[in-house]
DNA sequence: AATGAATGAGGATTCATTCAT
DNA sequence: AATGAATGAATCCTCATTCAT
């Protein structure tokens, strides 16, 4: 569910084998803590008791309770971002991979609901992980917009205020589809939100229909 | 800045003039102190201090710190759409109305910007309260949407998820354009913004042009 | 046992006589914990179970367990200045005041060992309140030989130099005959330190004996 | 700095060269850490990163926090003893050997102001030690004065008693003049204090002047 | 000899809430 | 209505020490 934290400042490197375990399990018990309880409710002590570890491993590999919910929030952003990628890796066109991509991250936070909060949660407990996690996918959207105006497949404008906007749909649907309720079929969201990416509100000519893929 | 908030089950109501101007100094200030340090870490003692009052006094009127809380989420939503509504009321249809209604969200959180911080920060601290808030607005918006597609002014659709996902855009938009970096032209968001709402992110036929306004 | 602490930004200013009490109370109970046990092992619990007082109660009236240890020193300074000054008052001249003061600072010491170990101990808690401390004490020393050489009855000489050596005098007696072993008698350590201070180690000349007022 | 704790029961005792330089290590950045930091604010974790060692490997040498202090307390009345004694050998009687000893102690004080507040913390971190410090000064200091009184080069007295006055003199000056501030001129302060060691406070008869060294 | 991971008791501090005045 | 003193549960974090390698 986590990744290794490596390659962040948030957790201390540990020199041996048994340490890399340690730190993995402590972060697989705080994505756990973190996820059901929040940030505010959750104690140093669950997520050890969680991890079977004592309280002071816990600060042999992080500094503070903020420093892992910072590392998970990192996580987080990779593996959504993995996820995510997988899923459109193969789309013909960015449309299409716009269609296939809403409907993965409803899917992706539906299975991982708990990640989803803390992401949610690092809005106030840790603004600038929060940011940067948002920064990097949109920076990353942009430049696929910015590829797929080049080639034509999409209308050409503010390429980054368009990610934001786009990030912004996926989030809220994803509250509101995934976690509020989930019983509403997938596709079908997908699929309207496709549309809505696609086209936009405006009524349809109906001379000149519009295709996902000609 | 804060409405009353008469009306709700979150206050107890005075029944002097005297007390009426104590629990208004009371939002108005919760509305400082919540919005500059954030749920957590704001504090009863910091609210009343802020409003020239007693720690004991707060407790005359809210039951709890999270009561003032969803009492001024509350507000907030009745601001917001008393202000949203007021730009939004004279547009001749409803893609002049979207248009019209970003740019003007956006300059809403611009000039509160600890408002819409206490509303976000409501996601986790009162998930109900926030919800409300959201669903309160998307039924609005549901209904704006339905009434408009009957009247041919935008094309068919799922209008629920539509209005969450036009609520996603806004919110995202928030913060990236009025919170996070408040410097760029507001007009010149509104537009892309607008453009994507009603044209989506498809290429234009250059033999059919879309056109704001037929 | 402890002044009120007033006038000290130690301490937060009650606002009513219950509130007096209360902060009398903790001083005082803080004076007997930090005195047995020193300031690492002396507890906050400590100090309030002694004062039959909650924990919480401490945090109204002092900011950490080091502020009142700062009040609690700058007690004990007023507290020995009083009672040195009480014995002094009469003495005629200056090098009477000396054989005076060494023994009352003994004495004193000895009817209150706790104060003495809390003074000691803010050398490496509270430096600067340590220093202030003793500061205190010899600017008043210091004006003190000041005069009196000026009235001719001490030499001539470097007064602020000699206002510490002879603190260091007391001090150093004050370990030795009040807290490590309190069984020689006072009157004796007193004379031979005074003898010291006015006749320093010199050989005396048969033919010129020096007597302690002319 | 450090001399190598050989003798003492606080330290183990290595059996290889590798081992006499570790231990080494250890107390010479044990002097540094407790220097800078006190006894309390330093940790072990502190030392054995100065010395570029291992946690572990310090309690290979030494059985506790307290262990190394007292070895390092002990040190230092070696190595301070050892500095005085050398400055003061060549003195032809006890009257120039004490305005030597202040002068030297105050330089020696400035050169290893680390040093001097570790002895002085010991006062309340390992009072046993701290005394056994003094006293053994003391009781040297006792003999030098009784064989000097012996030979008429001082008055009669009590000369346990004077002894411990002369280093609370000694200490004080010390404190006051190489630690908290470093600027006075050295040769004056000896000059000042050895005078009222010598003479004490009383005004000099102009007909029968004392003399430093006849 | 040296290492560094693991431990867990211990304590300061916070602050929402209560209540007597 | 307003006040402010009193409460105490709750929790983060420290760090000396142990031990397996």
């Amino acid at each position: 569910m986590a990744a290794d934290g490596a390659g962040s400042e948030n957790a201390k490197a540990p020199k041996t084998e048994r340490g890399r375990r340690t730190l993995r399990k402590l972060l697989d018990a705080a994505a756990l803590e973190f996820g059901e309880r929040g940030f505010h409710e959750a104690s140093i002590a669950g997520v050890t008791s969680r991890g079977g570890l004592s309280i002071g491993t816990f600060y042999v590999y992080f500094d503070s309770k903020e420093a892992i919910f910072r590392a998970l929030v990192e996580d987080m952003g990779r593996l959504t971002r993995a996820w995510i990628g997988d899923r459109i890796k193969g789309a013909p066109d960015r449309l299409t991979a716009e269609r296939v991509g809403v409907t993965a991250y409803i899917e992706f936070v539906r299975q991982h609901k708990n990640l989803h909060r803390i992401v949610t949660e690092a809005h106030s407990v840790a603004p600038d992980a929060y940011r940067a996690y948002y920064e990097t996918f949109a920076e990353a959207y942009r430049r696929n917009l910015e590829e797929a105006a080049a080639r034509g497949e999409i209308s050409d404008g503010d390429h980054e205020e368009r990610a934001w906007a786009l990030i912004g749909i996926g989030s809220f649907l994803g509250w509101r589809y995934a976690i509020w309720s989930d019983d509403v079929d997938i596709a079908e969201i997908g699929a309207a939100a496709g549309d809505l990416i696609e086209n936009g509100l405006a009524p349809r000519p109906p001379f000149a229909p519009r295709k996902a893929k000609p």
